[in-house]
DNA sequence: GCAATAGGGGAAAAATTTATCCCTATCTGA
DNA sequence: TCAGATAGGGATAAATTTTTCCCCTATTGC
């Protein structure tokens, strides 16, 4: 696993959220599992974009801080669920704002970031 | 300017929003910027931590991205003020959802993100 | 014996983001 | 005249994150 090798700032409420947000699916991770696709392979096919082992990777951060619970049933074929705790759960309303936010404005959003994205690439 | 490889996923409002508030430094760039922070020399005191290039780099792509103007003065020596557009403007409470469950949160985000911290380092 | 299933993980490479270093310019104040 | 404030940029290095590739577990069914 890799090491950090300089320290995160946790000077305030944003800092600390985005300490455990951070990370390019797991937002997406909190908000299907609060869905109720729970198991890892459910999860994969929400976000084929994903390979399964960054997929394994952010679950284990989220756990490790708080926001879900794995659950190993001792079955063969294996069988995996994770939950959000009541932690996690607080974060829902909070990701909901998010994802409002930009689906109000979705036309707008698409424009300006295909727009920066083409005057990148000249 | 680095360019992308590969394409970002506009799929849905989560996806719209990560891609103009991912950046290091970006959510608080917003957050001072709307608390009357406006000079680059001001924000980099506020934000000390982010060097002068990144906050430059990360202003310019707030800036292309639609959320904030820049307006330069041809006074020497030079002078520049960023301030928020409207549309910037409906992004602050989004931004204070976020730091307000930091805040509540903060005790327990501390605690697990330096538990976490500590035994990657071992 | 072999494939399918369901879940994982290590190592290294690639992609991406941030940081470092050094440079431009002008004016003010000591 | 030199230091410091103001604002900025290019090149390169370092840090970090994500992807790729290949491997492992154990049981069931054929």
């Amino acid at each position: 696993m890799y090491e950090r090798k300089t320290l995160p700032n946790l000077n305030c409420g944003l800092d600390l959220i985005g300490e455990v947000l951070y990370g390019k699916w797991k937002i997406r991770l909190l908000w299907f599992i609060n869905q109720g696709h729970q198991r890892p392979s459910e999860l994969q096919r929400k976000i084929p974009d994903a390979t399964r082992r960054v997929l394994n990777i952010q679950l284990k951060e989220l756990e490790d801080h708080e926001l879900i619970t794995k659950k190993i049933y001792p079955v063969v074929p294996p069988k995996v669920e994770y939950s959000l705790t009541d932690f996690g759960k607080t974060l829902i309303p909070v990701i909901a704002t998010l994802g409002n936010w930009g689906d109000e404005n979705e036309l707008r959003l698409r424009s300006v970031i295909l727009r920066r994205l083409k005057s990148e690439s000249e």
